[in-house]
DNA sequence: CCTAGCAGTGGACATGTGTGCACCGTCACG
DNA sequence: CGTGACGGTGCACACATGTCCACTGCTAGG
């Protein structure tokens, strides 16, 4: 009895979420069925339903999972604050590790983000609204945003994690060949540095 | 004899693509079967091979006129030229409208290019690389970028390109109410305004 | 005119798919 | 100590899918 029941469960459901990923890897959930997933894990096609309703429903979970270790990400960056300019360089350090360590979640994210059933679409980006809000009250706590208006600092975040995103992607999608990453990453850290100065300069000039 | 032998053929085709785009509208490619695509059409199963080899080629062709169109559109905005201020909005305004127009192929492309089988991918992205060195030559006319390395015009452009397609995305995915759609022009328009300034005071600072 | 070529047909096949149902063995709890 | 809940099995069904093949009818060119 060193295994407990729900042990055991809660195994074979990570060996699902994990089979799904691997096979998101290379097509999308859209075009992933059921009985793949049974055999890569290794069970009966109708013992996924012990887990999972449907591909959806196992599509929501992978989500959750992914914005929950994202979220521990952004802690992170938080955490790095405030000596100014060396917070860009930081922040990128942090996302991009995250990017190489949970690199399935990230192309799981992106891939799903576009393609994908609606409903894990959509959950998809009500979750990085919400990332996008966070940093707003974030940069509204930074030196010379005092004057900046709710609207402005909603734009600007948008306009961030647009560009962060789009680095992920990159990320993601190159072969992982070191000195290909960090071109992208050093693109990353002076297209940052053009938002910000053009933030400075904002309401001085407007 | 109105009609030629080739032109029924190029017309069933175009019915083959439209229904293609049509069914894409809430799937993928990688989702969609040479049946449904068959069914759509009106013809039976084995008569689509007289036109595509497989559906991953049915989409290469797709994105092909796709990106016929969206260069035409980019030759509209290089026309509007050079008055700089009112460049962002006219920009802008017609990027909406063309997305608006050709809703189909952006949804298109917007998902297969991170679904999709591999070689629309690669192509989608090939595509829209090109475009962002499109952009950094036009860039390079402009006054003010003189002193400017072709590093960070790249970078530059890049960032451009990735934020207008951001905007694409989000009209796209948007319900088609005027307001909503009305609020992301403005944001686009606040977003470009503050990375031009940005690169305005670039070079003067570091 | 008539014949070869070609878009489109119709059926068939092997294989993959979601899901319903009866079943089994074992851990956990009263 | 039992017994019931539950993770997992095995089989079955009704369909969908990609592709092969022999075919048909029209039309464009010699």
């Amino acid at each position: 009895m060193t295994v407990t029941r729900g042990e055991r469960k809660e195994r074979t459901r990570r060996a699902i979420l994990d089979a799904a990923l691997t096979l998101c890897e290379d097509s999308s959930l859209v075009a992933l069925s059921l009985r793949q997933v049974a055999k890569e894990v290794g069970i009966v096609p109708t013992a996924f339903y012990r887990h999972f309703d449907s591909i959806e429903d196992l599509g929501l979970a992978l989500v959750d999972e992914s914005f929950v270790s994202l979220r521990a990400m952004l802690l992170d960056v938080r955490r790095s604050d405030p000596a100014f300019d060396d917070t860009i360089d930081s922040s990128i350090d942090i996302l991009v590790d995250h990017v190489r360590r949970q690199h399935q979640h990230f192309q799981f994210i992106v891939r799903e983000r576009g393609a994908g059933p609606v409903s894990v679409r959509t959950a998809i980006n009500r979750e990085i609204e919400l990332c996008q809000q966070e940093l707003a009250t974030d940069l509204a706590r930074l030196p010379g945003t005092a004057d900046w208006s709710p609207e402005d600092l909603r734009i600007l975040s948008a306009l961030i994690v647009t560009a962060m995103v789009a680095t992920a992607e990159a990320i993601v999608r190159s072969p992982d060949s070191p000195e290909v990453e960090k071109q992208i990453v050093e693109d990353a850290r002076v297209q940052l540095r053009m938002v910000l100065i053009g933030a400075l300069n904002w309401r001085s000039r407007t």
